[in-house]
DNA sequence: TCCGGCCGTTCAGGTGGGTGTCAGCTTGGC
DNA sequence: GCCAAGCTGACACCCACCTGAACGGCCGGA
């Protein structure tokens, strides 16, 4: 899973963003709400872990502009002991779960799990892009209503550029993601998946940028 | 990447750096505060790691008066077990990760290879210049709304000069951040990417200080 | 066990855009 | 007005990229 975590006391932060990787998943941590909105714009999340008091604002009003946009992303809610009206608010505007601080780190990862069982069974929110539509749990793509076949390894390439969108990425990086960066490719994979992709989904899904690397492009026109 | 290496243990020291340079990333090293002072004031790093307990001061310090200036670049900090109170020093100086000595060389290139990701992936904080906008993360540059497209020597150039925005830069500090220092280029070629970048941001974004170098301009005039 | 299809990877040939170089021109200092 | 430093348009080369094809491994079915 990959988890956002909002959190801006650095100790605490810094032990759960540990913990988070050490159980296995992906951790992203910021620690202001502007940079959360940024996050939740660039990357799709199956977690968000949010504090309530943050220098920038309220989480609780973060949750509530994330939710009036359809993000449905599993929350769980950060809070201290005291701030149970926060809690509530949280809770009215659409967080999943909460924890109370300060919270043990097992427990910390028994909830995330509990999350993960949930998820894995419910509808994913669809990803668009112009005309196609991207599922990300089901792994499925479709472009203009027609679902199109992806092989493994074409939707690994396609699912690390839908996952950030204005991302630039380069080759290293891209065989990083697709060979457990042990594994050395010697040779033009990348270039190859690519054009599989663009025959697939068509010519204008994915960007070059010549000498820099790849970046997901605007089917249709639109941003 | 590149790192600098602030530690002034030579076994350490050592180890850290050859494993830096085992994993594809540049390394300099150096063994005092005041030679890292010399170092940032010099050139522009992806990561610095930074021990605590130096000959000639505290690393917190070093990191404090960095951060004071406006430089965000990435602080790992490497610590003994018993300098706890060190160590939250560091974090509230702005550090963004540390490391408990004695370290796993694995572990080092693990976080190494997470601030990488996490530089990459994460929502960069848009830099403003007047009208312009750029996301050193995604490289991109926005002029009054507009996506302006920069070739990968461009973009090298122009990030050397948002990277430090009120430095004088000579030509041949420019060069040797263009072409890894040993290349020799016995032409104008700054001049002319000096040039192309100005026909495509526009002719303010640079400043010519004659017989010395290059500078950020003001666009806009504001700032 | 053999066969056939599918997927992943590699290779070679072709192409276009980026890059570096140069020559001539302009600007600024004295 | 002279000279040095900087600017600019043009151009040829080269390499990053694209693409079609072929090879080999894996797996399921007969």
């Amino acid at each position: 899973m990959r988890i956002l975590l909002i959190e801006d006391d650095p100790v605490l932060g810094m032990a759960v963003r540990d913990q988070i990787v050490a159980d296995g998943h992906g951790a992203d941590w910021v620690t202001r709400l502007a940079d959360a909105a940024h996050a939740v714009h660039a990357a799709a999340f199956d977690l968000i872990l949010l504090d309530l008091m943050l220098p920038d604002g309220r989480g609780s009003d973060f949750l509530k502009k994330l939710r009036s946009t359809g993000d449905a992303t599993p929350v769980m809610v950060l809070t201290a002991r005291d701030q149970i009206s926060d809690r509530i608010a949280a809770l009215d505007a659409g967080a999943d779960d909460y924890l109370v601080k300060p919270f043990d780190l097992f427990e910390l990862s028994a909830r995330i799990r509990a999350v993960g069982r949930r998820y894995a069974g419910n509808p994913n929110p669809l990803v668009a892009l112009g005309d196609i539509e991207v599922d990300l749990s089901a792994r499925s793509v479709r472009r203009a209503g027609q679902t199109i076949a992806l092989t493994a390894r074409e939707w690994a390439l396609f699912e690390a550029f839908v996952q950030r969108p204005h991302q630039l990425m380069s080759k290293p990086q891209l065989e990083e993601r697709l060979y457990s960066f042990d594994a050395e490719v010697e040779s033009n994979t990348i270039e190859v998946y690519v054009a599989r992709l663009r025959k697939k989904l068509g010519a204008d899904v994915i960007e070059t940028v010549r000498g820099m690397g790849y970046r997901l492009g605007t089917p249709g026109g639109g941003a």
